[in-house]
DNA sequence: GATGAATGAGAATTCATTCAT
DNA sequence: TATGAATGAATTCTCATTCAT
């Protein structure tokens, strides 16, 4: 092994420790910015988080809105590897427990789901600077996934825009708390039982017939 | 008129002037929020767009978070005055009709709206505080009104809790950004499109047989 | 009664009703100076403690600092009471008698000699310019009766100024709270053979001969 | 000499550094509160005084109100270092000469001094707080001094614990301007003057037989 | 690169004083 | 003369950012 190769190998294992202490760094951040909003979070709390002295901050980010956005435009977002692979659902069946997987999936939960919704989500510039362009994305593609549908004929009629931002804005709302902490407290049957009547009307609609499921009884 | 009537007079007089200018504050606060947040808005700025002096800000709220408070607790939303007369709701015609108003109202321009679903419905403790009891209340309200549908016959089989939880999990959603503002740019047209697909997808599902609109062509 | 009588009473009524209101701003914010102090006490306390509205202090004094300036200022304070009439000292018993009541004298309790402790007794600029020449006037008096008391006899041989000073000193200090307030809980009685002891040393000191009290014995 | 005593003497050198500033942050501080008071007293003054920024200020105390009690209840004060070491009297000749260097201590020109009996002797809540149990032990030690002598026979019959009050009371009282500032111009020969009356009383009493100083003449 | 003390601009809040009613 | 809302300067305290070590 030449020094050449030694020096690069030292570099890459540099970039790599880089990497992975901006990663730390986010992760903390995340974490408090959800609970706290970003406004209100410290950066004396984000490095406390991050087991990292306040001015180490900076050799890895170089503002503390820098590391905010670095949080939100950052991909795949756990709703990002939701939809990515949307383009395999070729028949209803997959679809419908497609739904099923994202208004189930434990996102809320996340700080990174949380610190997206509650700064970019409801914060103008924000939102047009670093989602809006993502957003589109996700929306596109899935609205492909349900023209595909359309014209399969495994869906109705649907307008594909218009459905993958409602699907989108619901998916969101269940996110939030009037969805997520009512009644305060609740037991995981009764969860489950109101997420799966979400899951019924979204897939069957408030005056739809029957679903399948009370077809069967 | 005696001179009790007039001290009388006097006082209510003042009264009066006294909650004019705590609403005007509170108008000029909803406003600063919905777009900066609470946190990054400054008494300086709510008294600017109130047309005081800083310090006469604190003869109407005893803090900053006091104004808050007022605004979020304040009844009624415009939410509220939505679901406030659901009761009168006896048939189909009268329930698809509220969901289109529920759907396409103007709410979401309105700084007040805007500022309980920033601050409100992203915090868990001024949701706890101040919002849980009052969505609870809206909820158990519309959930009888789904229950009567149902058992009327005018509304298919539906958990009514959880029915109502997610129709107002879905009317927030349509408040916040990726909703609301994109396109970027969006024609009226466009826009009325949307709602209109939202509300379609509201009333008949994604897996939903064609919708009565859709059948008459 | 001509109209001029009539006025003149008139006007006469009304300076004294002026000077009674003074008055009552004055034992009003003599109490609470005495608690919080001149800096921490506000204006807003001082005229709900007087029962008037904040602005109209104003119509009876320029300025905070005046009403501190007229209590401080203001004769005859309870100590300057206390040593008006020493005059009358012409033998040995009505001296002792005087320093026994002087060191009795409640006065601590009194806001108005709290007050002028706390503020002018520790300001040196206060103290130079309301007190001292008060304090000096006082002390000359004592001063006198001090000689006077030499010279007949019936004091020992006494520096007059030196002791009017010291004598003078030790009444502030006992209004001060180390000896008032310590020990936190005290019976009466334990004030009183307290203040015996200091009034026994005053006057016979610490390696002076028998007190005549215990001589008796 | 390893690498972690080099690192345990960094640590050791920023703890004394540390320390050093805090130290010279409350000789600034006591200074300040000396001369205007505590409530008058401004952070930016004290930071000014103590030569750093005003926000410095608070990497070292956590208020303004944190850092009066750091002064008052530091220990020991002048008062303590006088008192500290009166277990050694044991015969009449050291406690007059101990008196005597009491009183005349130049303690009161010492900001530290002056803001404590500024603020902690005319301030219930401080006094009771940090300096009662202070001034307790300190009186209960000099008590038990006269008790001695009492036994002894070099001090006359005296109640132990009110001897002791009314000493330290009168070493206070000279602390205050009417004893140390008045008249506002005297030579340093009559304050001499003044001191050796103050003893002279303290030592033998308004009514007492001629100290010995005269019975010398 | 890591540290954490230093900085100072800017935040919320208080309050003596003024002034229209 | 009495009132109390309006004012804005001044205060305490916070915190993102810098920089010497």
């Amino acid at each position: 092994m030449t020094d050449d190769q030694n020096h690069q190998d030292g570099f890459a294992r540099r970039e790599r420790r880089v990497e992975r202490r901006r990663e730390e760094i986010l992760q903390a951040a995340a974490s408090v910015f959800a609970t706290k909003g970003y406004a209100a979070a410290t950066t004396r709390e984000i490095a406390a988080a991050a087991d990292i002295a306040e001015g180490s901050l900076y050799n890895y980010f170089s503002s503390k809105r820098d590391i905010l956005v670095a949080i939100i435009s950052r991909s795949p977002s756990p709703v990002d590897r939701l939809l990515a692979d949307t383009a395999h659902l070729t028949d209803r069946d997959q679809f419908v427990q497609f739904i099923e997987q994202a208004v189930m999936a434990p996102a809320p939960e996340q700080p990174w789901m949380r610190t997206i919704i509650k700064e970019a989500w409801t914060d103008d510039e924000l939102f047009r600077q670093y989602q809006a362009g993502h957003i589109e994305k996700l929306t596109s593609r899935f609205a492909r996934v349900i023209s595909g549908g359309v014209k399969a004929g495994w869906l109705r009629p649907l307008d594909p825009d218009a459905t993958a931002r409602a699907v989108i804005a619901l998916l969101m709302a269940f996110m939030m708390h009037p969805m997520r902490a009512c009644p305060a407290v609740e037991t995981p049957e009764a969860r489950t039982q109101r997420m799966q009547s979400a899951i019924d009307i979204l897939l069957y609609g408030l005056m739809g017939h029957q679903s399948p499921e009370q077809e069967k009884e």
